[in-house]
DNA sequence: TCTACAAGTTAAAGTGACTTGAGGTTCAAG
DNA sequence: CTTGAACCTCAAGTCACTTTAACTTGTAGA
């Protein structure tokens, strides 16, 4: 009996079984025979595209995304830019994520090193960075 | 009758209402004093407070996380190498966080100018990125 | 062949961090 | 005094899974 099981499947894609029987459920992957014991059997071609879910997913695409962009994949009747939008747009929300997160940074290697260097040791710190964060200006809102 | 309505607050520290009364119900706010007529009011303090629990979140604290954060505010009392250490923690993990941000970011934009190059406005055929995507090697797994 | 036991099956409930909805009360302006 | 915005509580919904329970099937060793 050829084709894949579920739980090799999951390795081979990144996945756990669960995840893929969810998926199966909310129609992101196809209903794959079965055999008979009533267990199911993947191809080639599901280990394909599992794993480009995957990968959608770990770039932080929501499963809608994710569903517009297999749908792309797999109807090449239709033009890559559609992809490069939804990819643009993506890569729009991962910068200003990463703009915030390097000022966050900045603040708590500023703390460490403040609390190294003044408060060493002593008691009752006056821990500027955390008042900062209480207080309107400066870091990113939303 | 002085204090801040839950509104106020809401829109002073970057909130909505129901989320306020969810972070009380968690415990993460303190429960404030009430009007006469049952509604919450709020002082200065409590707007520092939301401020930074919110600021937090939005730099993808967990509430857990939060939670610690914010006790360390309240609680001056606590030497600052303590403080350190728990802020060193969080800086240890907000590095991690920006390394992999900036591993997705540079996949991004690797994936747009190749649609841009490869596939530039061409119709129908061989989109190579997206292709890549669903085959094993190559970009970033987890 | 028998026997473990690993891996598969389903359906339902749990998670985190909120958001939304229903249905009712209170407040502030005109 | 009436209207409508803002408040109240409690329950259920959302997203993307994960976990649990109770059961069946597949496989490898004695």
């Amino acid at each position: 009996m050829s084709g894949y099981k579920i739980g090799i499947l999951a390795k081979r894609a990144g996945a756990n079984a669960p995840t893929i029987r969810y998926y199966e459920q909310i129609g992101l992957l196809r209903r794959p025979d079965r055999q008979d014991g009533n267990q199911r059997r993947y191809s080639d071609e599901d280990v394909g595209r599992l794993t480009f879910i995957r990968r959608c997913r770990a770039f932080g695409f929501s499963i809608d995304q994710v569903r517009r962009l297999a749908a792309l994949v797999e109807d090449r009747s239709r033009s890559c830019v559609e992809a490069r939008d939804i990819a643009q747009a993506h890569l729009a929300e991962v910068r200003a994520k990463l703009r915030e997160l390097r000022a966050l940074e900045k603040s708590f290697a500023g703390f460490v090193a403040d609390c190294d260097a003044k408060c060493a040791g002593a008691l009752g710190p006056q821990c500027a960075v955390l008042d900062e964060l209480s207080v309107n200006g400066s870091t990113g809102k939303r």
